[in-house]
DNA sequence: GATAGTTTCATACAACTGTTTGAATTGCAA
DNA sequence: TTGCAATTCAAACAGTTGTATGAAACTATC
């Protein structure tokens, strides 16, 4: 075991430097510098620098994973097997949203670092983010559980569509605060999710007979 | 005026390469061997490696912005300075969509390019992609003029979602021809453009009395 | 307190990067 | 042809990068 010590001390001044400058400005003696140990210490401890970023990804990334499923599984469970849309979409935009967005002012170090791996996309992340297909699967499933009666091809689109919201949300955060001037409250997650899961929805389950009013109206702004 | 070829040829050859294998693993030197040009020749005609890059990515972009506008402004003349939010949308999807999607055995260069400058965001393509707000206003504008009793709120978040669907299909095109085993065909680019305004349509139209039926059904794939 | 295993350290390595230089070559006008 | 500018070229530059090395320091076990 031994002292954890200088492997942590790499771990949080590698995320809190990626996570303000980004990747490509940061260099391994920018981070062994900050976190006050050795050059060498980075390989030592993980093998290469890549692979001191796919920890670091891989860490979040199970996390925000594992809050998916338990979501997902809690809303199957609670329906018999079969979940609303709109919950199972919540359980899948959810967590991403939850973990990036929110008050800037005490936004975490891993969710600014979330926020640079979506923006950069450095190669260690893109082959761990290319083994999330099985875990997409898994939505793919319960969305066809959900509507039984749509075709697979609406189903991946409806699916593709809610990442996109939720994923191009966190990445031009910045953006879409200063074209809409402020106007789009990006720190009131809960409201964003509710909107990317109100379009999907509806994306889902468009020219249905059944369809229900939406759980959650769209319109929740002033003026 | 000179003997633009040795110009003309860096531009081609970086292109083809940045299009291959990304901007992280292409050298000026990988460039200019293909080219068949000597290494200084990058920094005569362009000053530096950045500024190679920004001029292939600001020749494309400013040629997707002006086919959008174009779109625009002969969709508000038409009706008569007020354009269905349909057609808005369209002009702003659909260049950007035609010009990276398509039959990939004939794509061209410039798409892949286009492509790449989408996963990858390098530097000096970030430093252009923010000036595109400006261009973006013009849209906003439009969506106003389209839609007078939506709220700016509103418009801000649908023309998020449109840009959101748009760029992430781009983006992860591969991945979701994969997730759904080719089920989705990213190859018939109408369609794509057609499911992408028809979502992005609901999500600005919802909840109106006035919910004009769709003008294109989002069903329209087999089985 | 000697020993074995782990961890730290300073330092060097080797390779690659974009850029610059100054001389050679070319193209064109007078 | 002469002269001048534009262009090409080989070579070197200056800096950075991630990684490897081998000795030193530490830690815990017996």
């Amino acid at each position: 075991m031994a002292s954890d010590h200088t492997r942590s001390a790499i771990l949080a001044a590698a995320e809190r430097l990626y996570a303000d400058r980004g990747f490509g400005d940061v260099t391994l003696r920018d981070i062994v510098a900050d976190a006050n140990v050795n050059l060498a210490a980075v390989n030592y401890h993980f093998g290469s620098k890549d692979e001191l970023i796919a920890e670091l990804f891989v860490t979040r990334s199970i996390a925000t994973n594992r809050e998916r499923l338990r979501e997902l599984k809690a809303a199957e469970e609670q329906g018999g097997g079969r979940a609303p849309i709109e919950v199972i979409l919540h359980a899948l935009v959810g967590p991403t949203l939850r973990g990036c967005l929110g008050p800037e002012n005490q936004r975490s170090t891993a969710a600014r670092f979330m926020i640079r791996a979506s923006i950069e996309s450095v190669p260690p992340i893109r082959r761990i983010k290319n083994r999330e297909i099985d875990h997409l699967r898994k939505f793919v499933s319960a969305m066809r559980r959900s509507l039984p009666d749509r075709s697979d091809v609406e189903i991946y689109w409806g699916l593709n569509f809610a990442l996109a919201m939720a994923h191009h949300t966190i990445r031009e955060s910045e953006r879409l605060t200063k074209l809409s001037e402020g106007k789009c409250d990006l720190d009131d997650v809960e409201d964003v999710i509710a909107r990317v899961v109100s379009v999907a929805t509806m994306a889902l389950t468009a020219g249905k007979a059944e369809t229900r009013p939406p759980a959650r109206a769209l319109a929740r702004d002033t003026r």
